[in-house]
DNA sequence: AATGAATGAGAATTCATTCAT
DNA sequence: AATGAATGAATTCTCATTCAT
């Protein structure tokens, strides 16, 4: 039942999914949707709530614990991009239609997202203790750079599922090749932070 | 009355802006609104493609077309935050509302979308050509960077608008600052890319 | 069961008080309900029966059958107000609920209603004969100050039920108060009439 | 529109007047009556005011203002009995629905209903001085004789339009024949009421 | 004797859209 | 050029009622 109701927000939208769709799709009669799920705001929470674990969970999953920060953050991201490329549709409901419907919902993804954030800052912490780089850096730059990665692996999420590029399933990039872009985009510019080297607009 | 419609579908989404409210809010009757654009839809599309090419032209005029590749990008980055901080309805509006509403909208952002992918990627390729690296990267791996950076630029924007952070106005980063975050985390990243340096699993 | 029905259907009224309520206050599961009363219907229909009937015999039992007619009044007054004191809930739906929901249900209160008319009809009757009062009254008259005592009584019943004066339970009149309280606006009255007194317009 | 509103109201009861069959009734469409009246409660409580200003209102200009206190309260008991005659369906929904369908609608129909009260004690009160009667009538006494007369009144008109009867229109007693019951009933009995007279159960 | 699970039919309410003027 | 007045078509949600067990 909750998936009927992942697959039709992910393909109409929150609002114009209508509780009658949702039941047809699962099956079921529509006084039974809210037997179990009391409303549709219950519902779409519901759902939030499930997406936002099972994805929490896939990339809690895939990290190799014990493993150093890169090698860490190149597993988390596999998993990332593994999950969104199995539930497309949990993945727009999360990314794009939860964050999009105003204060009940988009808090609820936000908290993952922030544990995810906290994943990636943590892991760009420790890769700058293990390089050993010259200096600490400021707590401040390394969350902005945990948000401009985490925006990039949602954009390439979306990206590799096919929005935008329009691309046929069988041509999409595999999570490990998604995974490999944006560590490569990511990774050694981190690197290069971490040594202290900046770009200026001086060229 | 197309500025009245933007507030409007930014405050309340698609679905939930009224035509009602958007002829209130525009000061004239509702009718009126239709004599001009003949439906919800198609008022939605004439904002999407308003606010489309804004953020286009603000982002070519900002380019400086002579420039070197990286400062290029730069300053094309920076146009791309100044816009969207200045005008935060409008990018909601295509960035929150259009992607999300199904096809037909979807549709047109992709379009422009496209249209600064391709920006970015020419600079990517450019700067590889300046650079004189060692080898000719991939068009698919070019592309994959400059969905990657887009991606960022877009969260950033996103961020920089306070989104998430829920920061006030006056706290937040200058569209400067935000250019600067990102090209620091980029370039420096795709530099090494372009030396032919490559992050791999094995650490 | 059917003391929950009645409680349910006081409180909420008929419409509002939904089968599922109405199992819960009885301790008992739907279907349970519906194989003893075979519907809503119905069990509105049972309820103003038992209702119905207990408040007839309680009249009828406080009557003193061989005493005066004033007397009989009297004690059927206060039998009368000592069970829709005694019981609101049910006076609740008799007077509130059965009487307003149409056809059906008033029908079975109008009959109960119908036999206490007669009663108070005869006791004016009997009265009249017992003062050997100077002409026989014309039945219609008799039957029109019936019908004015039991509406006045009806109404009293309200309001000794706290019903538009909001008294608490601690201060409302006894049955006896509220009996003595009618008997004297009307029996005075009505002696008067057997009399031959009338009130005319001219004063 | 509230025409409508009254009849079915008044033929269905509140809840289970649809708004469907209202709009249907009225010969418009349910948006409409949505307009001008906002919801179903916004709907019945114009019915309400209105039926109670009108019924207050026939009352009021019926009334002799100068005239002894008995021949007050027969011309107001005559304009009563002629508007709720007149009028039974507004009296249906002000007498039977209105105060039986909790706190927002029974508080509106007790405030008229007040006024009348308090119209009725004015005239005993007033009759009392006139006739000189013995002792000054305690203000309780008084407040419960206008109460009962009230409720008999409330009883007689639904009495007089065939509730209960069951008689057809052409049939019931006029609104003249119906205030003279009333006022024999009462009158003669609050006269002896008056002169100290009390009725006790000795007989 | 009793119920957990399920539904058909309708309820109030809203909204994009159109005339007649 | 502009609008007040009106509506068809949904939408969310509820409830009396029934099976299968």
């Amino acid at each position: 039942m909750l998936d009927a109701a992942v697959l039709t927000f992910a393909r109409r939208g929150y609002r114009a999914a209508s509780m009658d769709e949702i039941a047809e799709v699962a099956g079921v009669s529509k006084p039974l949707v809210y037997l179990y799920l009391n409303s549709k705001e219950e519902l779409f929470s519901a759902v939030i709530r499930r997406e936002s674990a099972a994805l929490a969970e896939a990339v809690r999953a895939a990290v190799e614990p014990d493993a150093p920060a890169d090698r860490q953050l190149w597993s988390g991201l596999k998993g990332f991009f593994a999950h969104t490329a199995e539930h497309p549709d949990g993945w727009a409901v999360l990314h794009q239609q939860a964050r999009t419907q105003g204060e009940p919902f988009a808090v609820e993804v936000a908290a993952m997202r922030a544990e995810i954030v906290e994943f990636v800052t943590a892991m760009i912490g420790a890769a700058a203790q293990e390089a050993g780089c010259g200096r600490e850096p400021a707590a401040r730059e390394v969350s902005g750079l945990a948000h401009a990665l985490v925006g990039a692996a949602e954009s390439l999420a979306d990206w590799a599922n096919g929005r935008g590029s329009g691309a046929a399933p069988g041509e999409r990039p595999s999570a490990k090749d998604t995974a490999a872009t944006l560590m490569n985009f990511a990774w050694a510019g981190l690197g290069r932070l971490m040594d202290g080297e900046r770009w200026s607009p001086g060229g």
